[in-house]
DNA sequence: CTCATATAGTATCCTCAAGACACTATCTCG
DNA sequence: CGAGATAGTGTCTTGAGGATACTATATGAG
């Protein structure tokens, strides 16, 4: 068809228009200062430099040495604007991704990446989330999962349960270890300190009666430290839980 | 100890003094029309009825007929708001998941449980994570979760984090549910509409060259409309990987 | 009984956000 | 060279969170 190109560019809805960076080529007007992608490039690193709360219109439009209506005609609202980030902030897929092989230890390379692009951006993990993927990125994060996935017979919704299982789990686990960080802001105490001073506070309050199993836990059982960071070694215990239950799938569809 | 009472009082941090709904029976002063309970109630009304979004403190305080001001003397400030009203809509844990049984079972009915309560106050899904479960009602549920593994012989470490894992999947999939219905606002369409309109959208934009996986999927798979609730069998599919995974750690941990 | 003190609620202020709308500036094409 | 289309600006409204200083009302010590 000849009008492939064209059609691309009429029958798309204005957001994924953006999304996708289609030029919409009117020779037409003022000539633009600005466009899509350095609205969003100059949001993403307000947000990388100052986080999430940071990213406001007014901001990023003076750090664009613009007024902050001009980006109006940009992106559409703040909503879009944090739809655009997020795909731009996710980037491509890193290349270790790119080839295929035995499906778990490449789903588990796709967790751990996805991690390292969240730490990249903690902002990432609090951008509410919009729906299915839909940018470019997030098309090609979304491809390289389903890749991983391609020797293991499993349908296509099951395949894409798994991994909207694995990606939310990095996400959720981001989300929580921001916002432990966020807890002991200011007190100078590390992980560990928190940990112990948040379970003397509960052993006060939670009442063996009540609630014998957390009070058990609260008691004794978290108190062990064993120097190393508890916090990578509760996302891999995690991760490898999610890749069993995968596992048991595979095996069951055969 | 005589000074039990007294030491909750006081050693307490504020925020979770107000959490728990310790008295500070201080009778000096103009007597309270107000109290945490009663403004954690009005914001959780007026969640349930407008969505988060609408709970703002002069509306809040607004429904309690008094002036937004008197509010902090009760909460502090918005996030800690949020905080209470996670703990309060929560609830305590439903008499269903009062007794100890197999395992599996348990804790399937503590996801599904956990559902009824994100089904029921929807804007809870959106509340952003604060640190691990510190209010009574969170506490609650801790110890319910905890229970149902309470047979299963793994250790407190492999117990907190599966009930992380399962407690941030019924959360993740409440938040996809939502926004998939978000984006659906105002087009009259139900939710196999919608799906078959966002697989056209993607067919169209993503490159089979650059996208194999993805675009086979947009391409053919996604189509197949089983005319049951969707929704429902994904969240179940989804559990019952997980519950897989919990089998595995507790198979392999004897 | 009365007055210092402690607490509850109020009145007013500030800063700053998103966005509507009408305006000006600058380009291409007929 | 103008007409129309597009880019960017100036100004306004609405409404948020929160600081500060005020008034109101109770208790309990002298």
């Amino acid at each position: 068809m000849e009008d492939g190109q064209a059609m691309d560019q009429d029958r798309v809805p204005l957001e994924l228009a953006r999304l996708w960076r289609i030029p919409l080529d009117s020779k037409l007007g003022r000539p633009a200062r600005l466009d899509v992608g350095s609205v969003v490039d100059a949001a993403v690193a307000l947000a990388d430099r100052e986080g999430l709360a940071a990213v406001t219109l007014p901001r990023v439009a003076e750090s664009l040495g613009v007024t902050k209506m001009s980006l109006y005609r940009h992106v559409g609202s703040k909503d879009e604007l944090l739809d655009l980030m997020r795909d731009a902030a996710n980037g491509p897929v890193p290349d270790s991704l790119a080839g295929t092989g035995p499906w778990r230890e490449r789903l588990r390379l796709w967790a751990t990446e996805q991690l390292r692009v969240l730490e990249a951006h903690p902002w990432l993990a609090q951008v509410p989330p919009s729906g299915p993927p839909s940018g470019p990125n997030g098309i090609d994060w979304f491809d390289a999962g389903l890749r991983s996935l391609r020797l293991t017979g499993l349908d296509w919704g099951a395949k894409v349960g798994a991994l909207m299982i694995v990606s939310g789990y990095v996400t959720s686990a981001a989300q929580l270890a921001q916002a432990l960080a966020a807890g002991r802001e200011g007190t100078g105490m590390d992980q560990a300190a928190a940990e112990r001073e948040y379970g003397r506070a509960m052993a006060r309050l939670v009442d063996p009666e009540r609630f014998p199993d957390a009070a058990a836990l609260f008691g004794g059982g978290l108190l062990e430290d064993t120097g190393e960071d508890t916090g990578e070694n509760d996302f891999h215990f995690g991760l490898e839980l999610l890749l069993d239950g995968v596992a048991a799938a595979v095996a069951g569809d055969e």
